[in-house]
DNA sequence: ATTATAATTTAGCCAAGGCTTATTTTATAC
DNA sequence: GTATAAAATAAGCCTTGGCTAAATTATAAT
């Protein structure tokens, strides 16, 4: 896959088990392969790649950490698609479709257009 | 992949192929894998698949046309991607930024999105 | 027309991300 | 404390998309 492909499912993964440990005080397989909407062992193999690449640590059969590499990523996720979801509810965009759009286009916005979005929703605050 | 994924390479296939025909009068192998950044045999094992599913046609050594199926899906594409472009720009997004960014947006921006990017394109054109 | 170059294809490799089926481990309920 | 259910892992398969190296076919040049 061509650059942004890339590093795409890792940083879906890390966000959402950084939500996981939020919500539930832990993340388990289950869990992710639920809301990722894969198969356990599809997720399960995700995560040895994650653990391999340095971004998760676990143990057989017990819940996933995120190393400090992995909360950074994590954290530098959410914040672009929280970004984004605002942005495109700011410009008249409902709730479901902003969800659901930002999910894909937080992986392809660079921080020029993040800039741009940034004070559209400025704007839209103080209006 | 999840659901927009999949169609995304089609998609970028098609775009190109017809860009090319537009521009040369036929579409070469050689070039489409230039452009998309790929070797040609990786350029030539995406098109058999293209073909397969019925979206180009090409004999072998000879060049690359689209059937009905995919020159609609080039348009459509091509028809948002112009929008998210231009959307981009119309937000004070650089050329270049917007050139890259829409690439990759393109794919991810439901017909909600688009309506509300195409609003925002009208407004600041009739500033 | 023959040769050289360019384009395409074939073959064979790899990683990621998807699946199902079966097994093992852990947790739960009785 | 043991049986059962749930969770995780193992094994094995598939498709897509990436590569290189080698062979083949077309095209261009002399």
């Amino acid at each position: 896959m061509r650059e942004a492909h890339k590093t795409e499912a890792t940083e879906d993964y890390v966000e959402l088990i950084d939500d996981l440990i939020s919500a539930n005080g832990e993340a388990r397989l289950v869990d992710v392969a639920n809301r990722m909407g894969v198969s356990q062992p599809t997720a399960g193999k995700t995560l040895a790649r994650l653990q391999r690449d340095g971004y998760i640590n676990s143990e057989p059969y017990r819940s996933i950490f995120l190393t400090r590499l992995g909360k950074d990523l994590a954290d530098a996720s959410r914040l672009r698609h929280e970004i984004v979801f605002e942005f495109l509810q700011a410009i008249g965009v409902g709730k479901e479709a902003a969800k659901r759009d930002s999910e894909g286009m937080e992986h392809h916005v660079s921080e020029e257009t993040l800039k741009a979005f940034k004070k559209i929703i400025r704007q839209s605050k103080n209006k």
